[in-house]
DNA sequence: GCCGTTTTCGGCCCGACTGTTTTCAGTCG
């Protein structure tokens, strides 16, 4: 039995429904588009497809049916597929790195690598590049002088790191994004300008920014776009959308429509493509064809919508909030007039994950400001509670006495904080590590200081699925452990997340009344939204923490919200949407 | 190749833009 990775498994769907294209696109329309369905959820799926196979539950997985099914078992089973290789067969593996370069599709990549025989995978973007330096593809059917430059920019950006698959995370798009519409707004012609596309539904990490503008003057307000100060290039102007590029490699999409068309124009560009190809395809069913532009009836007449509710109301829908677009159950949902009440950042009464600079001689970082500055944050924030919980101290270089005196102090220093600070409550709490083992950091009877404990994995992320889930499970069995913090450890383009159990990591906290936390620095957010999702069919009680080592990382909260909403959270799923009463409650249950 | 609130067969979103064309092919979201 072979092994494989989602995301290698993902590639080689993605192979094939490329060599589909390459061979007949028209032929094999629905396949192709088969195959890239089961890759993108593939490769979205937060539980691994060899640990969906040992559970007999790939059917789960949509978009993967009998035959994708029976192609990845043989791929298990011996290695290889058959059928793939038939498919992959006349296709040279050099189309495939040329896949991620932007504005390079199967075709262009096709017929570039058969045309030059260029058959070696590893060389094959340097190799394109210096026959488009040579001069040589412009003469070839279909390209010219035009498309020969535009090659060779598209892989000098690509080595700059523009590629179609590189993501920002959400805190530097929302900065972007910002910064644009306040330049747009200053055009007189800009009537309403929003974020769309994924940083509007919030996702965790954005490709491109995008940015809708009503206007009765698109022309003008295309002419003001193009000019920003900052941007690199224009890539694209047509006469109601554009695109730019800015330093770095950020891409900014504008799309600019009449007034009377706002509200379709809102729904079209907020997406996601996977909501918006499901919503027409049942707005089909009711002779209804949609765009950006509107509802076309039946007879043909365009009926446009100023705004964003009746264009979902007239389909009988109730409106969607923008995180939950995703195809994952909304439209039902919205037709049923059954979708939650979302989790809002004014619910939010507290926050446990603080790290002060309390001389605490932890094993990990300690914070940069003091326990009264942060408390003077919250008291800013509305907050009714703060938990202070510093890493715990290192069992390294302390005995166990020494530890537990250090504790005693910091009681003594959190009791004197709660008598001079009446506003905000206090609660007494360490990120405890689990080791390898699954023992804690701490001995019982330095846990019986706490209030309660978050605890957590910051060491051996690499075991395997059944070794970590254990570890994790008995860390957190401990009655003082209340809360797993950044349940898979993961760090956006930086680390991938360990493997969890998550069915039985989830089955347990129902059990025992533990939170997971939704960490909201920005490149954790963590637990992912997808996981909160499947978490939240479990009935679990979630944490939204900011992880804080300084005043300014609390208002960092917004971005876990958006995790918490993205997996269909209300505000009693939330622990620190509670009152200071029920907390506690809940604490000592 | 997938899928089901008229279907287990017969459907499968829709339009913008560019470059190379002279009505279209390819890419993108």
């Amino acid at each position: 039995m072979k092994s494989f990775t989602n995301e290698e498994i993902a590639r080689l769907l993605r192979q094939v429904a490329a060599a589909y294209t390459i061979q007949n696109e028209a032929k094999y329309r629905f396949q192709i588009l088969a195959y890239q369905k089961a890759a993108d959820s593939i490769e979205t799926s937060a539980t691994e497809i060899k640990d969906l196979l040992a559970d007999n539950a790939l059917d789960d997985l949509p978009g993967v049916g009998a035959s994708i099914k029976n192609h990845i078992l043989e791929l298990f089973n011996t290695g290889a597929v058959t059928h793939f290789e038939d498919v992959l067969k006349n296709v040279s593996p050099a189309v495939f790195p040329l896949l991620d370069i932007p504005s390079f599709g199967p075709k262009k990549a096709f017929k570039l690598v058969d045309k030059f025989n260029l058959n070696d995978p590893i060389t094959v973007v340097d190799d394109v590049y210096k026959i488009a330096c040579e001069g040589k593809i412009a003469s070839l059917e279909g390209f010219g002088e035009k498309s020969q430059n535009d090659i060779k920019r598209a892989i000098d950006e690509y080595k700059l790191g523009k590629t179609k698959s590189s993501r920002m995370v959400l805190a530097m798009a929302s900065e972007i994004s910002n910064t644009m519409l306040t330049y747009l707004r200053k055009d007189k012609n800009v009537l309403q300008a929003f974020t769309l596309g994924s940083l509007r539904r919030m996702k965790s990490t954005i490709g491109d920014v995008d940015i809708a503008v009503s206007s009765n003057n698109p022309t003008a307000v295309l002419d003001h776009f193009n000019s920003y100060p900052y941007k690199d290039r224009v890539i694209e102007r047509g006469d109601i959308t554009s695109s730019i590029i800015l330093s770095g490699n950020k891409q900014v999409d504008l799309m600019v429509l009449t007034p009377e068309m706002l509200g379709s124009l809102l729904q079209h560009f907020t997406g996601s493509k996977e909501h918006n190809v499901a919503l027409r395809e049942y707005a089909l069913k009711k002779g209804y064809s949609l765009s950006e532009k509107g509802i076309k009836l039946k007879d043909g007449t365009l009926k446009t919508f100023t705004s964003e509710k009746e264009f979902y109301n007239f389909l009988g829908l109730a409106w969607i909030p923008p995180e939950l677009r995703e195809n994952q159950g909304e439209i039902e949902a919205a037709l049923k007039k059954t979708l939650p009440t979302l989790v809002e950042i004014d619910d939010i009464k507290g926050d446990f994950h603080i790290h002060s600079n309390y001389a605490i001689e932890p094993s990990h970082d300690l914070g940069k400001n003091t326990m009264e500055e942060m408390l003077i944050r919250a008291k800013e924030l509305n907050y009714e509670y703060l938990g202070f919980s510093e890493h715990n101290p290192s069992i390294g270089n302390h005995t166990e006495q020494e530890i537990y005196e250090i504790l005693l102090k910091r009681n003594k220093k959190i009791d004197q904080l709660r008598m001079s600070n009446k506003s905000v409550r206090i609660i007494n709490l360490l990120e405890v590590d689990i080791l390898v083992n699954g023992s804690l950091a701490l001995s019982d009877r330095c846990m019986e200081l706490l209030d309660m404990a978050i605890v957590s994995i910051h060491s051996s992320f690499r075991n395997p699925t059944e070794e970590m889930t254990t570890r994790i499970l008995k860390g957190l069995s401990h009655p003082k452990a209340k809360i797993l913090a950044h349940p898979s450890g993961r760090l956006i383009n930086s680390r991938a997340p360990y493997e969890v159990d998550w069915k039985r990591l989830f089955a347990f906290a129902k059990e025992n009344n533990k939170a997971l936390e939704i960490n909201s620095w920005p490149t954790r957010l963590d637990l992912q939204d997808i996981l909160v999702k499947q978490a939240r069919d479990y009935d679990i009680k979630f944490v939204i923490n900011t992880d804080s080592h300084a005043t300014s990382h609390m208002d960092n909260m917004p971005y876990g919200i958006s995790v918490a909403k993205r997996g269909w959270c209300e505000r009693k799923d939330i622990i620190n949407t509670y009152s200071y009463d029920k907390l506690i409650d809940w604490i000592n249950q």
